[in-house]
RNA sequence: GCCGCUAUCGUCUAGGGGACUAGGACGCCGGAUUCUCAGUCCGGAAACCGGGGUUCGAAUCCCCGUAGCGGUACCA
C-alpha cells in the first residue's frame, strides 16, 4: 500500500486561472500521492515569461488551496532552475545530442511547405552564436511511450523535427525543461493530460540523450464541454475560482472530478474524499474525453450541503455571505438546509428573515383572493395567542384554520407565505414563521391585511 | 497534410468473449409525500458509431471506414 518511492507532480504552467481540467489532473495526482503514501511536487511550468505572471501563480495556489489539496515540495519555479537546465544543454552540446542551427522558425516552416510535412526537420550544425539549440532525432525508428492507460504508443522518429531545445538567447523551452526537470527531481510517475502524449517522445529522447531513465507516464483524457469542444470561459464556470464563487463545496467539488474520467467498480457515486484515496488507482482511470456536466455537479453538491453539520453549513454560508456566523444566521440555515443544492442558493430562501418584505406583484395577485383578508387576520390573531412560538405549536394552532374557513390548506399557506416573505417559494411555511418571530410574524400579517382591505400600504 | 489518441443511454460511467432481455448515477418524464419550491420515495423512456473478420458465441479481440479530439511553435 505504501511506496516510498513514489514521487509525483502536478506542473501547471501560470498563463491564467486554474480550470477544471487542470483541477482534476491534480486532484488525480493528490489522489494518486495519498493512496499510496508517495510525495506530491507542485511544480511551476513557467518557462514563457511573457505569459507567466505571479498574479496566475497565486491564482493556482489559491485554487489547490480553496480544494484543499495539498503537497509535500514546493512550489518550485521551473525558470529558477535555469541553472540546472544550462548544465543539461552543455552536456548535450558536448556529447553532440543537441547542435546549434542558425534556422529560424519561419524558416523551418518554408522547408516543410518545400519538403512537405511528411518527415520531420533536421538543421545544419553552425557555431553562430545566437543560433537556437536542437536535439538531433533519429531518422528511422521509434520511440514508445509505455503509458499506464493506452500500453505502448509508438511514434515514428521521423515525423519529429529536431526540435528546439533553446533560444538564441539560452533560455530552455518546456519539452526540454521538464524532461530535465522531472528526471532531476527523481519523479517516479508523471501524471497529466492527454494533450501531451505526443509531447513526450521528445521528453524521451531528451531523457536518453541524457542518461536518465524515463518516469513512468498516465496520460488522461481531457476534458470537454458540453457542446463536445475543449472547455473553456464559454462553458459557464470553468475555473476552480468560479466554481467557488457559484457556491459548490470543496469536498463536493473533489468528488465530482474523480468521477470525471474514473468510476469505481460497484457503481458508488458519493464518496467522502477519504474513500476516494482508499479507493483511487490511476490505472483504473478511463481513456475517452469526459464532458463536463454542471447538472450532476450540483445534485452532489446538495446531498453533501445536506448532510454537513449545522455549525459547519453556517460557516460555510457565512463565509460564501461574507456574513458573520452569527444565530440568526444560523437559524436562518437550520430552516434552509433541506433545499438548497448550493450556498447560492440559500440567501433567496432566508433573506424575508433578515430585510423587510419586497414586494413581488406576481406572487402577491397569484394566491391573494378575496377571502384572503379574512384568514389572515384570523392567523394573526392565532398567532397572538400561541404560547410557544415554535413550527410544532404553530403548525397545532393553525391547523383548524382551512376547515373553519372550508379551503384547502394551500388557500391559507400561501397567502401567509407571500405574506411574511414575499415570495410564493419558502422554507416550510412553520418553520419560517417561528424563525422569523412572533412580533414580526404577526406584524408582517397585519401589513398584509391593510393592504388587502384597500389600506395603501407597502410591504 | 503528417503523427497520435478515443468511440456503451442526452451526460458521467459499469462491463475486458458466454453471467447482457447491456447495470448504476445525473438529467428527463410520470406517480406519491394533500403548505410552495426543493428534497425524499416509487415507476418509466433512453445506449454498445458503421462495415468486415476471428469464434460455437463479440459491447468485449483484429482490420477498414467514419467521427471527435490532441500534437505538429525559438507556447506550455
Amino acid at each position: 500500500m505504501t511506496s516510498e518511492n513514489l514521487r509525483l507532480r502536478f506542473a501547471p504552467s501560470p498563463t491564467g486561472a486554474l480550470h477544471i481540467g487542470g483541477a482534476r489532473t491534480a486532484l488525480y495526482n493528490w489522489l494518486a500521492a495519498r493512496h499510496e503514501g508517495g510525495a506530491l511536487v507542485l511544480r511551476i511550468e513557467d518557462t514563457d515569461r511573457e505569459r507567466s505572471t505571479a498574479e496566475n501563480v497565486e491564482q493556482i495556489l489559491d485554487a489547490m488551496r480553496w480544494l484543499e489539496l495539498d503537497w509535500d515540495e514546493g512550489p518550485i519555479s521551473q525558470a529558477e532552475r535555469a541553472d540546472r537546465h544550462t548544465a543539461a544543454l552543455e552536456r548535450l552540446l558536448a556529447s553532440g545530442a543537441a547542435y546549434r542551427d542558425a534556422a529560424t522558425a519561419k524558416d523551418v516552416e518554408a522547408w516543410k511547405a518545400e519538403h512537405g510535412a511528411g518527415r520531420g526537420y533536421r538543421g545544419i550544425p553552425t557555431e553562430e552564436p545566437g543560433a537556437a539549440i536542437r536535439l538531433r532525432v533519429p531518422d528511422a525508428g521509434e520511440t514508445v511511450v509505455e503509458d499506464l492507460l493506452r500500453g505502448p504508443v509508438a511514434f515514428p522518429n521521423a515525423s519529429y523535427d529536431d526540435f528546439v531545445l533553446a533560444r538564441g538567447d539560452g533560455s530552455v523551452l518546456y519539452n526540454f525543461a521538464v524532461a530535465v526537470d522531472d528526471a532531476e527531481m527523481g519523479i517516479t510517475e508523471v501524471v497529466r493530460g492527454d494533450d501531451h502524449l505526443s509531447n513526450t517522445p521528445k521528453q524521451l529522447l531528451v531523457l536518453a540523450a541524457l542518461g536518465h531513465e524515463p518516469p513512468r507516464y498516465a496520460h488522461l483524457p481531457l476534458l470537454h464541454g458540453p457542446d463536445g469542444k475543449k472547455l473553456s470561459k464559454r462553458h459557464g464556470a470553468a475555473s476552480v475560482q468560479e466554481l467557488r464563487d457559484a457556491g459548490y463545496l470543496p469536498a463536493a467539488v473533489r468528488n465530482y472530478l474523480a468521477l470525471l474520467g474514473w468510476g469505481t467498480d460497484d457503481d458508488t457515486t458519493l464518496m467522502a474524499t477519504e474513500e476516494l484515496v482508499r479507493r483511487f488507482r490511476v490505472q483504473d482511470v478511463g481513456r475517452s474525453a469526459a464532458i463536463f456536466d454542471e447538472k450532476k455537479l450540483r445534485w452532489l453538491n446538495g446531498r453533501f450541503m445536506r448532510e454537513l453539520p449545522l455549525d459547519a453549513y453556517t460557516e460555510a454560508v457565512a463565509r460564501h455571505l461574507g456574513r458573520d456566523p452569527d444565530e440568526r444566521l444560523r437559524a436562518a440555515c437550520a430552516i434552509a438546509q433541506e433545499k438548497a443544492q448550493t450556498l447560492d442558493e440559500v440567501w433567496p430562501l432566508v433573506r424575508f428573515l433578515f430585510e423587510p418584505v419586497v414586494d413581488d406583484p406576481k406572487a402577491w395577485s397569484k394566491v391573494m383572493k378575496e377571502d384572503s383578508g379574512a384568514m389572515l387576520e384570523a392567523v394573526a390573531a392565532t398567532l397572538g395567542q400561541v404560547d410557544r412560538f415554535e413550527p410544532e405549536q404553530i403548525e397545532a394552532a393553525l391547523a383548524p384554520l382551512p376547515d373553519r374557513f372550508g379551503v384547502k390548506p394551500g388557500k391559507l399557506y400561501q397567502p401567509i407565505r407571500v405574506a411574511i416573505t414575499g415570495s410564493s417559494v419558502s422554507p416550510g411555511i412553520f418553520e419560517s414563521l417561528a424563525a422569523l418571530g412572533r412580533e414580526q410574524a404577526v406584524g408582517r400579517l397585519e401589513t398584509a391585511v391593510e393592504r388587502l382591505s384597500g389600506v395603501k400600504t407597502d410591504g
